[in-house]
DNA sequence: TTGAAAGCGCTACCAC
DNA sequence: GTGGTAGCGCTTTCAA
């Protein structure tokens, strides 16, 4: 059986109400005693029970991340950021992966509500009510979402697609196509949003499609219909999509970047492995799960304090082999 | 706040024990009550505090998955299957990434152990000495590992090897090059020892090169010199080092799979991405993670039960653009 | 079939 | 500075 509380005080000579403090305050207590206390525990090999320590403070030294597919390669490196920061606080990480679907993110986090402190609630699907609410009981911050003025970590996308559209322009792209990822994705309708205003303002044509799952096969799908468009470029939602685009215009004999121009976003490891490589726009994955980490913690520390604060991590257009100059028509 | 137990009771007009029992013993209570109660906590919302529950029955209802580097597109796969499999018993599982560093991963271990019910624990990387002594004090399950006849889900390596090497000898290779993963690796001192006896009773010449580190990087790095080892194919510990060899024989110019062959392991989701693709062999993953939690339920139960069973998963060769024959000398 | 009550291990408040 | 002690919310005897 492993020691107790009980069992260092007793072996100590001291109560339980010291031992804590010589643990958890160790200047509220005589060096000679802590000495003692510490010897204790170290020779019993003692590690204070977590869950106990829950039930009486109310804090489980938990957090909860809770993300809509973990195969996506743009979460593993998100979710190693936030491991890491993590264990720094001293926090240990509750991984729940949604299958994109938005009633089981919530159910999920309904029942791991009470055992963690918060939230890193990344990509979520469900309704800026529905979140809202979870965020009335917890303490969350959003990540890749955002809901109302609620604490968050964004990425800024509108500026990634501005980069993203001016470089196709300038390679003389005009009409280009987007295929859009999950209807449920916040950053996907953010995404379109940015696209239709930029677009316009640099006097480029855009076709809209998609809808698909931001997986490989969800690219592969969409990538006929594509062709059908007669578009020279493609913005996809993610890389997913546009790996999957690439295969399927691949399988096609149609020829990027010569035949048409591909772009993505994320920049995930697969990105610059493929031939062509895939242009991409990169999202400071580390950054996004430190600083979520970091906003959490703050929250936690500010009990009720006043509303969390967001941040916006900036993009880059990495440009690889999938685009080049529009074919002269 | 959030209801408790009591307020139920209060609601229900019953003891705080008839509440527990109607949920977790229906049929140890009147219809009539059970009925009463669960009006009662429906209309509280009521949640079971699950740390509560836990420091009362000693069980958390997490279990711990802990692996070297969830970057590495292996492991998603197994995460995921882990997570749909837990939630079906009803299981949180808490993550932890330890960056391939077995003395994190001892660490992060031995904090955690106190909030699981047991361990996943996945191509771990400690001494079978320090293994044994995890196993001694909670339950464990190795996935990608054993360590004597201690409950296990592994992979036929052996297997998949001798399919690997079948192949590339059919295709007229005689000297190849095995490009070995982290030391710290069970998997990979097992596959080395596999290829050394196939390529014996085969004949083949076997060159080993490496202990590189399982990445993209690590395949890069140590090209060149498998360029140098004049053999006609070569065999990486996994898929990502075989990418990265890929990637560096294209950097030299090297074509594959004319100048020489590459065969990977753990068919990642980019093996099949890549030009020309990579022959892998592949892991059934998703069956894997299930596995590894019904074992890990299995022996929750048996408490203290016989020692746990082990199970071997298949492996299948998927051969792909990057095997060739080899070219005549 | 139900209720009262004793903990699980720890923290935090209140006396000394 | 230190010790006694009342809970945290739940489960689980033991009686009734």
């Amino acid at each position: 059986m492993a020691a107790t509380i009980k069992d260092v005080a007793r072996l100590a000579g001291v109560s339980q109400s010291s031992v804590c403090r010589a643990l958890a305050a160790p200047d509220q207590v005589r060096p000679a005693t802590r000495e003692r206390v510490h010897q204790a525990a170290a020779q019993l090999g003692y590690r204070p029970n977590r869950v106990a320590r829950s039930l009486s403070t109310g804090r489980t030294g938990n957090i909860g991340l809770v993300l809509p597919d973990i195969a996506n390669p743009f979460f593993p490196g998100v979710v190693k950021a936030v491991q890491r920061r993590a264990r720094e606080f001293d926090l240990a990480v509750l991984l729940a992966d949604t299958d994109e679907d938005p009633a089981a993110e919530l159910e999920l986090i309904s029942t791991m509500t009470k055992q963690v402190d918060g939230f890193l609630l990344c990509s979520p699907r469900a309704s800026d009510e529905d979140l809202r609410s979870v965020s009335g009981d917890t303490p969350v911050v959003f990540v890749n979402r955002r809901v109302g003025r609620l604490p968050s970590v964004n990425f800024d996308s509108a500026d990634g697609i501005r980069q993203a559209i001016t470089h196709l322009a300038a390679l003389g792209h005009r009409r280009v196509a987007y295929v859009a990822g999950p209807r449920s994705s916040w950053v996907n309708r953010e995404r379109l949003r940015s696209i239709r205003s930029v677009a316009t303002a640099m006097d480029l044509e855009v076709v809209e499609a998609g809808n698909v799952t931001p997986t490989l096969e969800g690219g592969i799908a969409v990538a006929d219909q594509i062709l059908a468009a007669s578009v020279t470029a493609v913005i996809a939602f993610n890389d997913m999509i546009g790996l999957g685009l690439l295969s399927g215009f691949n399988a096609r004999g149609v020829n990027v970047p010569a035949d048409i121009s591909v772009v993505g976003f994320d920049n995930i490891p697969t990105a610059g492995l493929v031939n062509p490589p895939l242009t991409s726009v990169d999202m400071p994955k580390e950054q996004c799960g430190r600083s979520g980490v970091e906003l959490l913690v703050q929250l936690l520390n500010d009990r009720e304090g006043r509303a969390g604060s967001r941040r916006l991590l900036p993009t880059q257009l990495i440009v690889r082999g999938s685009t080049g100059p529009a074919a002269r028509t």
